[in-house]
DNA sequence: ACTTGATCTAGACCTCGCTCCAGTTCCTAC
DNA sequence: GTAGGAACTGGAGCGAGGTCTAGATCAAGT
């Protein structure tokens, strides 16, 4: 996949949250809360240092993140990745729930999108009479 | 629009939870945060009565609700139109606006789309193929 | 009359997903 | 060696959007 440019140099935490759009604390907070698939590697110093691999897969989470799936879901397919391979069964089944609700939701938006573009050319047709008054209002 | 057959008999805060979809809770919640265009009327009991157009309007914030718009621009709105005529170009602009967020939500929801799919054809070959271990795992 | 169930109000409470703070430590540059 | 920025931890706080409770009232059926 290799989605980011990362030329096998460990990134530090501000330079993983430019990357994936997460912010410094986001990041700190999914691991806190088990979402990511292993540990973090850490300096000497005890900084974070991102591996492409961690990258890529924050990607990922973030994909799953803005099309809605919950943290919790987040966290039991980083559990199922974490396992090793004899899962991939289960792996699958989550991501196809969620494909379906993906979809779901494209279909619901799209019916949303046409009741408000239908409101919006009353609206514009109502303007463009020159606001001759009248339009049935309450719910207009 | 009539989207509801209310037959002009006012409808209670029940019959309306049914109809939009929204919880009893709810309704009350948004009528006391103002997202009604106008008051319910009440009967002499002091129960809620509900008219067409109010479910109408119900059922338009639901889906601007659905599509994301938040409370906030729904209050908004609400104001608008209780105000009565005159700011129709203001009540355009809020409903446009939103539905450009509406189309660019649907776009970004087409790409997860797209990745989420890519990861399930990855897993349902790797199953298909019979277990066939070497999966590239961390972010697979 | 009595039971049952829907509604009423005001306000407390909840979940989710971060976000921010305090106080400290690390590192890089001058 | 010192300043200044980035990162560290643990935990509190927050905004959105409801949800629920308590205790009372209303209305319909038997």
């Amino acid at each position: 996949m290799a989605t980011v440019e990362t030329r096998g140099e460990p990134l530090s935490i501000g330079e993983v949250a430019e990357r994936t759009g997460l912010s410094v604390h986001a990041l700190r907070f999914y691991e806190r809360e088990g979402l990511l698939v292993g540990p973090v590697r850490r300096t000497a110093g005890g900084r974070r240092r991102y591996t492409a691999v961690d990258v890529d897969w924050l990607l990922i989470c973030v994909r799953l993140r803005e099309s809605g799936m919950p943290l919790a879901d987040l966290r039991r397919f980083a559990e199922l990745v974490r396992r090793g391979p004899g899962n991939e069964a289960e792996r699958l089944r989550l991501l196809d729930a969620h494909q379906r609700r993906v979809e779901a939701q494209i279909q619901a938006l799209e019916e949303c999108r046409s009741v408000i573009a239908w409101k919006v050319s009353v609206y514009t047709e109502h303007l463009g009479r020159g606001e001759a008054g009248g339009l049935w209002d309450p719910t207009a």
